[in-house]
DNA sequence: TTTCGCAACAGAATAATATTCTGTTTATGG
DNA sequence: CCATAAACAGAATATTATTCTGTTGCGAAA
């Protein structure tokens, strides 16, 4: 399974054998009944183990919490940023970052729509900071990198904020409704309109 | 306040005094604190009240919530309803739909930061189904009215699922940004540009 | 190989929080 | 004015998060 994989590459080895089963299924309860509605008795019972075993790992539950939305984050940006660097030309990124993002929603469902729900617990609790700081860097790292792509003769938007909403937003919409069960054709499907969309969509008017 | 106005509007008289004050205080924690940080103690303090109060009046915690959610969701689909009567073609929809959305996060924007972040805690819980419901009607509504409007000349995206997603998708993640600091200029700055490029983002290439 | 030290775990005890319950007040219709 | 129910207060209870104390087992240093 595509959440095994996750962790099994951020968290190798026989020693972190636990910490995986709890972030496993403590990743699992939180989809199932939401954040605020899992208990930490509901993911001890459920891996098997002892709140002490659990305190010990994480601290508390916002740590477990933290602890699996980072994974995903960098999960998320590595694939990304691996990518990206393939790209020659603006327009290039654009579809490169487009497909990437709606790969890596429909290839790890679970970890997709715990990013979204956690997203607001982790910048109110007591690692906001650091993902205030992830945050600024990966911005910067992606304007950067879209301002020293070459645009041809393309017209494009000035703004650098505007720029990442309008290439990721409708995606990012998409992979929402589709989590949610709103819609149920798989954002796969809309890839690459997606993709041409969003290249239509940064273009400047006239 | 634009708060008070909208609580004022859905919940108008002085028998709903108190009522209101528990939602709007109530509002506040959810924004400064968190959802799952802010305590019924909380609230209580903050207005002068008591548990007892609260509970009459909303049963639980997630009766707030789901509360001045469905308030929050009222108002701006209303909003929406209202000012998409006027539209003649699909172009003056697109235009509409997104400074509709961007006025409405800009003039309410503690509304506008609860109903990000209260989503997904009602999505799971009690009121689900109602939240369901009310989701597929408004895109069913939406859906046939951007279809039932004059699409003159232009060749537009075919998918009812897409449509909205590319329309109001990039201006949801600028909104979300600008709502979480992580950006400081209003997005009514960009109201315009995410108009018309919503309107080129939904042409079909070629 | 033995032993020392510390991380890994278990589970009881405690603290914080949500919810219920019982009683009192207040408004309102008859 | 009275009856009635909603509105409110706060103590009591239940649920859940967190801490604390102790045990086990592994891995490194001797």
């Amino acid at each position: 399974m595509a959440e095994d994989k996750i962790l099994d590459r951020l968290l190798p080895g026989r020693r972190a054998a636990l910490k995986r089963e709890i972030l496993e299924h403590a990743l699992a309860c939180f989809n199932e009944l939401g954040i605020e509605a899992t208990t930490i008795d509901a993911v001890k019972t459920r891996c098997g183990t002892s709140v002490g075993a659990i305190y010990h790992h994480f601290g508390n539950k916002e740590g477990i919490l933290s602890t699996l939305f980072f994974i995903a984050q960098d999960d998320q940006r590595a694939q990304l940023k691996a990518v990206l660097q393939k790209a020659n030309t603006l327009q290039d990124a654009v579809y490169i970052m487009v497909r990437s993002y709606v790969d890596w929603v429909t290839d790890h469902p679970d970890w997709a729509r715990f990013l979204f729900q956690a997203r607001s617990a982790v910048a109110k609790g007591p690692h906001r900071q650091q993902l205030e700081e992830r945050n600024v860097e990966n911005y910067r790292d992606l304007k950067d990198r879209l301002f020293s792509l070459d645009r041809g003769p393309h017209e494009i938007i000035q703004s650098s904020e505007l720029l990442p909403s309008l290439i990721i937003g409708p995606s990012e919409n998409l992979c929402r409704a589709w989590l949610s069960g709103r819609i149920q054709v798989s954002p796969s499907e809309y890839r690459d309109q997606l993709a041409e969309s969003a290249w239509r969509a940064i273009q400047r008017s006239q």
